[in-house]
DNA sequence: GCAGTGACTTACA
DNA sequence: TTGTAAGCCACTG
């Protein structure tokens, strides 16, 4: 039920719903998830999402990093995010 | 119910 | 500017 969702739910709705070209802070996801503190939960629920459709490689650090990736790490990641035109470099 | 883990964030030296 | 340390949150065993 919706009404039983849970916080990795919510996270993974909002990383599903992140429009191509856009990349979002692990901050703003949890916000967006309900938590704006829980930066380190939404790191621990993509890490166990293996599901394509949710387009991981667009949740970076605050800092402009790209973080880790479980489909082949911050090389790939960024690969992803160039092919995007969300990066440059 | 408690403790441990982690793809993070912020602050200080 | 860079590195280290502590804090915070949610999920699992």
């Amino acid at each position: 039920m919706f009404t039983s969702i849970t916080f990795k739910e919510k996270v993974l709705a909002v990383v599903a719903r992140i429009p191509r070209g856009t990349m979002l802070t692990y901050k703003q996801v949890a916000t967006k998830a309900g938590s704006q503190n829980a930066s380190r939960a939404v790191g621990n629920v993509l890490k166990e999402n293996f599901n394509l459709k949710i387009p991981c490689h667009r949740v970076i650090h605050s800092d402009g990093r790209l973080g880790r990736y479980n489909r082949g790490g911050e090389k790939r990641k960024r690969e992803l995010l160039k092919a995007e035109g969300v990066i440059s470099n």
